[in-house]
RNA sequence: GUCCCUAUCGUCUAGAGGCCUAGGACGUGGCCCUUUCAAGGCUGAAACUCGGGUUCGAAUCCCGAUAGGGGCACCA
């Protein structure tokens, strides 16, 4: 297996091209970086990919930057910071694409196109009938400088496009060891555009190299582009980082990979969805790559920060197959994370899920609440089900048959609701223990279950089956809605 | 069509020739705890894609088939 090259001051950059929401790959992509430069020491470096105006990109930038900062991954340069290789923005650095695309020319590394879009595609289209890889089919090679001259007076717009030299090229991969490819199978593609701007595999090329950037860890898609980048570097006389392709990320159900459709694609719909960063990036850590020996202490293998991993990370231990993504293990591990956070805090993160759902929230009584559903939830946002009656003034009788215990009657209930009225009432205190202590004897009296009385109680108090524990949800409620609501309930049971 | 990558329980994974009767986690079945729901404890079912080699010995190495995924843009 390739060893890490740490010859050089470890660099490593997240260079997404701003099209939107921050995708969830993304998100790992971002955190292998990240976890890479801080194992070593190193920087990581954001960089913004926008090297086609065609493409909608205004607030995205904004986007990619939330998504990272929610996820924690702070980078030491980048378009908002700045750093000693500014601007991190490509859509700002056109001349130095310019310049070395030239370069490639002038050096015989590269050449002037001038087919119209429409023709590559006939070519294409032929090559591809031909049993030959659709694309391009290097005719324009031929051309002199004087052809040059011509079809410039002609006013026609020309690409820069790289000499793909003959032979095979092969590339060493730190997750996958050396891959090759016949470079007859590879494409002239294209460098500069025709209105000036850089392809991608130029305009990174060059800033890899001038960011002085040692790794370069990126998503599988990009490993049919890696044998050409390894010729430009080549032609460059550059040093070539090292690469190193992570799985991309499938749909749990379905096929193929994760897009922007699914549910759970984007990093917003964790953070709005009720997750804690804590939670996505540890998922995130195990799929695709995994802390170690897992036939120990298991818990620890899988429940781990982020920061806890930058100890261990090692990019060659990334995982080389396609990963699913398992929104109900993440729901797990969020559990866990909401579990171990401290209640003040919790209550603090909780409380504008209810209130984006048009509660009004007093803090003391969501304070109280805290202890009783920190176990219960598996996301923020569940809060709202979990407790929102809490903080609802009406909390609506339930039907006849829900309120109904089994193996009970109308009468029945009716009977156990009233004296468990009179029962809480007369209470000195209206304390958890003090009720049961109250009302387990008189399920006795009544001859029915613990879990009978309750129930309608609960059914009657919560307007719900399930509830947190009974007696501390209503002594949060307090005395008079609670008998309230149990006075509503036993008198619904008359009209039956 | 063509090239490339990949292949262990449903899912994420451990496994670098004998430690594998294949381990862990989520999920799932059962039991315990229990006023509901959780959380927790105990316990069970569940996988090396197939076929050929190499070797005394293969989940591990090689070849092939199959299947999945990715690429083949003046997108990244």
């Amino acid at each position: 297996m390739t060893e890490i090259d740490l010859s050089r001051p470890v660099r490593v950059r997240f260079a997404p091209s701003p099209t939107g929401d921050m995708h969830i790959g993304g998100g790992r992509t971002a955190l292998f970086n990240w976890l890479f430069a801080r194992r070593y020491g190193g920087k990581f470096i954001l960089r913004i990919e926008d090297t086609d105006d065609k493409r909608f990109k205004e607030n995205a930038r904004q986007g990619i930057i939330d998504g990272l900062q929610w996820l924690g991954l702070q980078w030491d340069e980048g378009p908002d910071i700045g750093g000693p290789y500014a601007p991190y923005v490509q859509s700002e650095r056109l001349p130095l694409y310019q310049k070395w695309a030239n370069w490639l020319v002038e050096n015989g590394k590269a050449y002037r196109a001038y087919e119209t879009a429409e023709e590559i595609e006939i070519i294409s289209a032929t090559r591809r009938s031909k049993g030959l890889p659709p694309g391009y089919d290097r005719r324009a090679r031929n051309l002199t400088p004087a052809d040059w001259a011509r079809l410039d007076a002609e006013g026609r717009p020309f690409v820069i496009r790289f000499k793909m030299p003959d032979g095979e090229t092969t590339f060493d991969d730190l997750v996958r060891g050396p891959i090759t490819a016949q470079n007859d199978k590879l494409q002239d593609q294209v460098l500069l555009k025709s209105d000036g701007f850089p392809t991608y595999h130029l305009a990174h090329i060059v800033d890899d190299h001038v960011m002085e950037i040692t790794h370069v860890i990126r998503a599988e898609e990009w490993i049919n582009s890696t044998w050409l980048h390894k010729q430009i570097y080549d032609a460059f006389g550059w040093q070539m980082p090292q690469v190193a392709h992570v799985p991309v990320i499938l749909k749990i159900d379905g096929k193929g990979k994760m897009s922007k459709r699914d549910e759970g694609a984007s990093i917003s719909y964790f953070s709005e969805g009720g997750y804690l960063p804590e939670a996505v990036t540890n998922y995130l850590c195990n799929v695709g790559w995994n802390y170690g020996k897992t036939d120990e202490k298991s818990e620890e293998i899988q429940v781990f920060t982020k920061d806890q991993a930058a100890e261990i990370f090692d990019v060659t231990r990334v995982t080389t197959s396609g990963t699913k993504f398992d929104l109900v293990k993440l729901g797990w591990l969020n559990g866990v994370y909401i579990r171990a956070i401290a209640p003040l805090e919790l209550a603090q993160k909780l409380r504008p899920y209810l209130e984006k759902a048009g509660l009004q929230v007093n803090i003391d009584t969501l304070l109280r609440i805290v202890p009783l559903v920190q176990e219960r939830l598996k996301t923020l946002k569940e809060i709202v089900e979990v407790a929102g009656f809490f903080f609802e003034d009406d909390v609506p009788t339930p039907k006849a048959e829900d309120l109904i215990p089994k193996k009970m009657d109308a009468a029945s209930t009716r009977e156990a609701l009233s004296r468990a009225a009179s029962t809480l009432s007369a209470l000195p205190t209206f304390e958890h223990a003090a009720m049961e202590a109250a009302l387990r004897p008189l399920a006795e009296t009544l001859a029915i279950k613990p879990g009978q009385l309750f129930g309608a109680i609960r059914a009657a108090v919560t307007g719900r089956a399930v509830s947190p524990p009974l007696f501390e949800t209503i002594e949060i409620i307090g005395k008079a809605p609670t008998l309230a609501r149990i006075e509503r309930a036993v008198d619904s049971l008359k009209v039956v």
